[in-house]
DNA sequence: TATGAATGAGGCTTCATTCAT
DNA sequence: CATGAATGAAGCCTCATTCAT
């Protein structure tokens, strides 16, 4: 299994193999369920290696949250064509999400699944993140709602609930295709759709599903129950 | 501790009082942290009894979140004006949706953090629920095209993708409002708004949000990237 | 080995019998290496049954300290006669201490070679017993010097030391004791004195050996270097 | 950390260093609790260094021990005047005995504290030290007597169980001593007299306890219970 | 002379689960 | 209907010790 049995590796490499291992135990089993002795196997190493380098699980679940979260920070913040019109920048960063999260869906899976599940210390990693992004796409939607000349019509508090939904939308969809993309063994993926939208795809129907509205909203067209 | 320690209780109410320890224990430890010596005691009832009515700990919390779910998907169910137009249906499920998830955060913690983290036994049940209500949503999206007179703009697989997202972004809203209720003490809160939004709030924001945007589909217009 | 396999005990016998494996099993082999598992079996029962009633392996062994101290204060005042001369009552005392420590070796092993060993948490549970023991001697000291009509004598600084260099004579005798008399396989009793003294010997030594020269102390007359 | 680190020393200088840092190590966790870790740590050198010179933790512990035990000796032998009557040479060596002591509190603890408390291997080196020290004192108790002209008047065994009681009280004010010696922090301290005393003090203290107790006894005064 | 890399073994603790009453 | 007594299995972590350089 794990790689092959090969003795004697530097610190920096042997760190890497078991920090992959960690995030693939810990997307699969949870972190409570994830058990050190299955790392240190997947990693190849023994489990005493395991803890001289990352001191324990808790520490190893704080570094891969750390590690995966920058990882996904940096995707979507190079996707971005830093001078493009706004609604571009959006396009850019929501395609290049859904890539990152479908490339990796073991750390995708623990930051969305695992990290907001287990208590503050690593919630809070996480949504430092998460705020970092939203912050991100608040700035996108005001820079249009400029764009359009049209600024005075969504206050600042609107614009955040605004790029909270999209936000959350987004990572309903990785989650959703992730899921649907699980081997053929899954049950889960049986029930509503079956093939797995490209990135482009998803952040097309994320686009028209929400930009389109915002256009209206910004020219004062609001939905009423009554 | 638990309820005051009132002996020979019919089962029917024990079990009721058992399962109402266990979400919230459930909810509040994560399904491997929550123990079942918490579970009893906050039942106010002797372990032994836990397993004499349901079974083991595996089944406990399935029957906890087929309870949760049917009580959600009631919930929404009775929310909706059968016969008012498609745009206020929807409106309707989601204020129902959000009430409920506010007044019963644990239930919801439990369906939407904890099941969906514990593998396929317990995602599956929470699943079908989940498509139940896209499903439903994708219905009134059909039905507001038709009404609107454009039934041929929109193919069946795009619904159902707008359908998923506009649940992902009510799910995401909803937790994003119980985490912001959460005692003072959560450092989350911070991060972002800060005052809980109603549920009216939280629908009309996501009608807001999508709705609009529907009607600018249904039209044909749609947003490209280039 | 340990007592015959009786299933459904009670739980406080359970305990004792728990506590009295826990005091063999420090006093052989010190608080580190006694192993939960192996104070388990020699009591007769499951290790989570030792943590079910006992909590923890320090909690445990702190539990046994007051359990011995207690039991050796209580054999110290049981043997003195409370209206007798001071010589006499202190004769009384350490044979009490003496015949004590001889019946309960194990214990008296814990108390003073293990707890004072081992960090504060439970040196300060011996310390205080000792304490105990030393203010006693120190006040028949006082007394026999009132007796004999000479209080101005000694300083109570001097009564002080006085007491506490009686107190490790007397411990320190103790322990010689029992080292002596451990079985046959022990190389430690081959050095020096081979037969055990009886506690009524032990205390007519360490009288000797202090009383008469607290006698001449309390008449004044000092050893100096010069 | 511990020394600089100076690559290429002499074999024998690392010894001591490596010594040194396993005294203080013992002497502050126990046999049991210090690493190997934490005793190369603190020599600064890497472990397999220790292993090289020292081969393993028992042999480790058991040179301390030599090492401490012969100075104890020395100190004690070198400090009585060959020549000197019996009092003033008992008087000289315990004089040497506390200055030792008090200089060198860790080397003290780990032959009084943890070498007893650890098993045959170890106790039998404390054991013939501690057995050297009190045939020298039994001895100058005999050559006391003659001097006194009075030899018939105690049995060997009772000068044999005089010199253990005098031992033992002098072992047993060097731990006091160094017990109320420790920083302000500990709370051990409290209980009893707060300034340490000096060597001297202890000596005559000890002599004025004990050795006119003897005096008495040698002339043929000995208490009675009755 | 000296060390970075690595591990087998074992200890403390907890948990889901079952008897016997 | 209800529980006090009890355990097998497993998890986290640490340690003394060695190998290859």
């Amino acid at each position: 299994m794990g790689a092959a049995k090969s003795k004697r590796v530097p610190r920096a490499v042997r760190e890497r193999q078991m920090m992959d291992a960690a995030v693939r135990t810990f997307a699969r089993r949870g972190y409570r369920a994830a058990s050190m002795d299955e790392i240190a196997e997947l990693a190849g190493v023994s489990k005493p290696l395991v803890y001289l380098y990352l001191n324990s699980k808790e520490e190893l679940f704080s570094a891969v949250i750390r590690r995966e979260a920058a990882a996904l920070v940096t995707a979507v913040t190079a996707a971005v064509e830093k001078d493009a019109a706004a609604d571009r920048q959006l396009w850019c960063g929501l395609t290049g999400f859904f890539a990152h999260t479908a490339e990796h869906p073991e750390g995708w899976a623990v930051l969305h699944q695992q990290a907001r599940t287990h208590g503050e210390p690593f919630a809070i990693e996480v949504a430092a993140m998460r705020a970092e992004i939203v912050r991100f796409v608040a700035g996108l939607i005001g820079a249009a709602a400029k764009e359009a000349g049209c600024a005075g019509e969504l206050a600042d508090r609107e614009v955040a609930g605004l790029a909270h939904a999209l936000v959350g939308a987004a990572e309903s969809l990785a989650e959703w295709a992730n899921t649907c993309a699980a081997d053929g063994t899954s049950t889960l993926g049986v029930i509503g759709e079956r093939e797995r939208p490209t990135a482009k795809d998803a952040a097309g129907t994320l686009m028209n599903f929400a930009w389109a509205g915002l256009g209206r909203l910004m020219h004062g067209e609001r939905w009423t129950p009554a």
